[in-house]
DNA sequence: TTGGAAGCGAGAGCACTGCTCTCATTCTCC
DNA sequence: GGAGAATGAGAGCAGTGCTCTCGCTTCCAA
């Protein structure tokens, strides 16, 4: 597969480095991460893991990228395995989202929450793995505004942002108009809101007996807004 | 006004201790607060102010309470000075709650953004000054609803979530139904969820050209979906 | 008035962190 | 085989949170 034994070597133990501070994320969080306690746990003096990871943020930024592709993977898998309907296909998002988010608080945090201060995520790295939800989501709503099947009262999107929207949509290669994109944007903000304060226990530790509950009725609630309805057989059997 | 001049001088530190902790919060992020740097720029050695503060996450609860109380001035603040009438008032809140988190994004991040792995912030000193925002926003739907002023189609409430509504409901002393109740905290959260979007980064540097025009927008989106509608001069005048 | 107690700051010290530098070893490729 | 790159070990620097002990000052009460 690899070249040289020495560049699969390398790679190996990037991975294993990758592998660890995962772990660690998990249990001491990102402000706590430590390049020495990976360095101990992967046998090997704490100058040694400096000769496959420049300095600390750039092991925050392995593990960002490899958080995003985790997510991006299993919330892809959620919206594949759902219906076609455009209703399904967004709550199977949102509830891929939530799942992983509540398994992984901390890389969930580390993605979504207050950026480490000091530390810029280098663009070019993520962008392409951060994207991959967003993205899907306006895609399941264009495909939805495609087919007729958007039935909502979105209300003018604000002519100030028509650049911006132009850009978003040709970058996304979508066909909704402004209204349809900013609600989206929106709902999308609105979605990951409610998963930071379930996540991060904004709502109270026990406020919510039923987080399972809360979180279907804000997607019915999301979906609705957006104008999603679930639709008939000749939507589910796809345009093809 | 204080008891013995001790007293007074340790109130004093204290405050000290607040302010140049706030100040190095905005500068590098709660992670990288440092107690012995506070101890410096207080002309002091590091041991001494364990004499205050019994430790780093003591400091932090310090930062944080003070940081709800300042956000929870301004938003009263707004709100008082805004017209009674419930959009504009909810318009009010959602400006300050912005502004605030756009002028102190440090201080905001350490109150919705990730929790401090760790750490656990006191509920007995910080729920009071931390649920100002949300107990308003609260009663002014709870208001407009008593008002006969809210015009929505909110969709039922989750009936499992029956009895945690009524404890809020009896709790914050409002009068509303469920569904107005499941609206406004799914408002809340949304709100949030685009405040946070916007401070952290999360729309991309320079996608949105006017942060301003997409917080309005965002807002007149929720107050629409809570069922808030501009009124007329008689609920302008207020109910007295 | 005079003790004792409590509060306070300084300093040393421990264990930890990120990161750099030097040095010896090992692997790779010409 | 030998030049050179890659690798790991170790020492070291500056910083961190936190503890402990030591004196000094303030206060309060007998």
């Amino acid at each position: 597969m690899a070249g040289t034994p020495r560049e699969r070597a390398r790679e190996q133990t990037l991975s294993d480095i990758t592998l660890i501070g995962r772990r660690q994320l998990g249990e001491v969080g990102a402000a706590a991460l430590s390049l020495r306690a990976v360095a101990r746990e992967l046998g090997v003096v704490s100058s040694a893991v400096y000769r496959y990871v420049a300095n600390r943020d750039e092991l925050l930024t392995l593990l960002v990228v490899d958080a995003y592709r985790e997510l991006g993977d299993e919330v892809d898998a959620a919206v594949d395995s759902a219906p076609q309907a455009a209703l399904g296909r967004f709550t199977a998002l949102a509830g891929a989202v939530r799942a992983w988010a509540v398994r992984e608080p901390s890389r969930y945090a580390l993605l979504y929450g207050s950026p480490v201060p000091g530390y810029e995520a280098p663009a070019e790295q993520t962008t392409t793995q951060g994207t991959r939800v967003v993205t899907l989501l306006a895609h399941i709503v264009d495909d939805a505004w495609r087919a007729g099947n958007l039935h909502g009262a979105a209300g003018p999107a604000p002519t100030r942002l028509a650049g911006d929207y132009r850009v978003i949509r040709d970058q996304l290669s979508l066909a909704a108009p402004d209204d349809v994109l900013a609600a989206t944007v929106q709902a999308w903000s609105a979605l990951f809101g409610a998963v930071s304060f379930e996540v991060f226990g904004q709502y109270g530790t026990d406020t919510f007996s039923d987080p399972d509950a809360l979180h279907d009725y804000t997607v019915a609630r999301l979906a609705a807004q957006l104008g999603l309805r679930d639709v008939g057989v000749q939507d589910a059997q796809g345009t093809a």
